[in-house]
DNA sequence: TTGCAACTTGGAATCGTTCTTACTAAAGTG
DNA sequence: CACTTTAGTAAGAACGATTCCAAGTTGCAA
């Protein structure tokens, strides 16, 4: 595998989608980017080097994107509002500082018990996904 | 302690705040409802009894309960945009139904690591609370 | 190379929420 | 009890994020 843009884009054209210039660009816009950025802040960015890119496209890509399974959309709390999209597809958690808003990838420790046992049952409920949102103070905030 | 809508309003004015018809009048709507409603649901469930009731006011009662720490505001996830309420103060986790999109509150169980030992660091991050959504199928819609 | 379903664009529409303005009611002051 | 200050409300305009739409364009299978 060559890298996390490629794979992407195979797997895009995989699932039937065609690779447009667009697409490959948003692909490679985000598919190494850790912020978990907005669609608007990818916007922006794109816009610079591919001025006739507009919002809808955007967006479309992103939601194919988790369509497929490659992208995941994070709701990180009732303040910030935007969506936020996340290409690392590993089971982790995230922690939201309170401070600056920043999001950080939380690996799942190897010694706890993996998330959850997959399809448990709670009060009835049949869970087949946990997220966490761990809130508190980014090494920068916790200085200052 | 009489009943939840009445605590929460002697809690209101003990904070300063002016106990109003329309304050009133929301309390008691939100006080012993465990759906998590939306602030356009309880807008229109008042707007029956309370013809004259305005949004605004609607939202900035339930700010302000949720500044008192009476109220918990939840993002629940990117589809469903709107900003839920909860007037459940004790540590609890929730329960997302993927198919009706209905919320439950989810105990914290004794066994378990009190959500977390506060104020535990992780990677350089101070964390100060956990938030865990469990998404997955409710009773009714993994039988239909 | 061609044909067409899939795609892109730009702007309008929508949704949930916040803001603004003017009005009203309550609480403090003398 | 009149007077002032302050807090709260109503109605709708404004706002930010997202989705929809109509019209034009293009990737790519055959």
């Amino acid at each position: 595998m060559k890298n996390r843009a490629d794979s992407m884009l195979a797997d895009l054209k995989r699932a039937g989608l065609k690779l447009t210039p667009q697409r490959i660009a948003i692909v490679r816009e985000i598919a190494d980017d850790l912020t978990h950025p907005t669609a608007q802040a990818l916007f922006e960015r794109l816009r610079t080097t591919f001025p006739t890119m507009s919002f809808a496209t955007v967006y479309n890509t992103l939601d194919a994107l988790a369509g497929c399974g490659l992208m995941g959309k994070l709701a990180l709390g009732p303040d910030s509002r935007a969506v936020r999209f996340d290409p690392n597809t590993e089971v982790h958690h995230h922690a939201v500082c309170d401070g600056c808003g920043s999001v950080v990838d939380i690996p799942v420790e190897t010694d706890e018990p993996a998330v959850l046992p997959l399809a448990a049952t709670l009060k009835g409920f049949r869970v087949l996904r946990e997220e966490r949102t761990y809130r508190g103070l980014c090494d920068r905030c916790s200085r200052s």
